[in-house]
DNA sequence: ACCGGGCCGTACGGTACCGTCCGGATTCGA
DNA sequence: TCGAATCCGGACGGTACCGTACGGCCCGGT
């Protein structure tokens, strides 16, 4: 019963049931074994809270960009965030989770710094498409909260959410939409009027 | 101190800790009462969640619909729909609180029909649009996901946020990308060039 | 064989909450 | 004025969890 397989069971219960689900005698219930295991691993509750949290950051970090960093086109790459940003569906119920227990001081801190470094990476990867830096970061802002806000609802009416080909379909209109080719870059919002009467191209 | 007054309180309750927060003892040391008076207007703990429940699925639904949906120009009012949603950051922590306290059967049958009920009102907003069947209920399930992910993005790192000036700027990026002009509809998702195509409404 | 430390089980006190019981206070109609 | 109903406070037992104390088991070194 190893330090990790505690964090490990931690995130799951998290996932799970939130974060009232990590707690210590249901978790050792779960493992078969008893509190006194816990107890010499870990000096409290609280730190295994903050060891399964720095598991979790790594994965979402640095993990996360293993097969996208080197990929040098800038489209290419952000393609492929989207799609494997899509293929977990764990991963996002655990960000979910997090993020609803972000009033504890330390799940709030680190969902803002996931957070934060998924959006600097997302701002990065629009300015290398060649967009400028407003335009970039509203895109990017624009791109990412389509990709949470997916996650929520898909798992709050999973019955509405497009499925199968409909998903397919789902998807390619996501990118048309978000993700400009470079050579067809989007009007700049500094374009806009600020009447509303805006023609739409 | 009224059966609403309770009501009240556990959606305030809800929305600053979570589920775990309406509890009857801390509830009522909140209000200035004992749990003597809790326990004459309740039964138990979960008749006060039902209450609660209750009194924000009227609010989400039924009131929300008030000053839009006698606006007769569907593109107006899916206009409408986004300004008002965009407009209660309160509301939004509210429904963020209750999505991730889902595992809850109330609560979760609550989330979803509303969440339902907000689709589906978007998704007929898109057919009088004039949008086949299909593509109302992409771009609705889009336009929806983006708002539902710039909730969770706001309050996840709100300095990353766009606000004030660029906020509008955003806001604007969003109306022009997500909801077609009644002249200008986008291409149809059956145009997309795919392996096979979809015969399903 | 022995012994010491890594690892775990068990028992205990402390805390926060749920729900119940009952008594007291206030109000209100007859 | 006099109950009676409404509304609430205080005390109680029950449960689930946190953290501690302590004892026992197993296993490798000597």
């Amino acid at each position: 019963m190893s330090v990790e397989a505690w964090a490990e069971a931690a995130l799951e219960a998290l996932a799970a049931g939130g974060l009232k689900a990590v707690a210590v005698e249901p978790l050792a219930r779960r493992l078969g074994v008893t509190k006194g295991s816990f107890y010499w691993h870990f000096p409290s509750r609280e730190a295994l809270l903050r060891e399964a949290l720095a598991l979790w950051e790594k994965r979402e970090t640095i993990d996360a960009r293993a097969g996208v960093d080197d990929i040098s086109d800038p489209y290419e790459r952000i393609v492929r965030l989207f799609k494997q940003a899509n293929s977990s569906y764990k991963a996002g119920r655990l960000y979910l989770a997090l993020a609803a227990a972000s009033d504890d001081p330390a799940v709030g801190e680190t969902v803002k710094r996931v957070s934060a470094n998924r959006l600097d990476y997302l701002h990065k990867c629009y300015l290398d498409l060649g967009l400028e830096a407003l335009d970039a970061r509203l895109w990017s802002t624009f791109a990412y909260a389509t990709f949470i806000g997916n996650q929520q609802v898909h798992r709050d009416t999973p019955e509405q959410f497009p499925d199968g080909e409909d998903f397919r379909a789902y998807f390619k209109l996501m990118l048309k939409t978000l993700v400009p080719r470079p050579g067809h870059l989007p009007e700049p919002v500094s374009s806009y009027a600020t009447s509303s009467e805006t023609a739409r191209q």
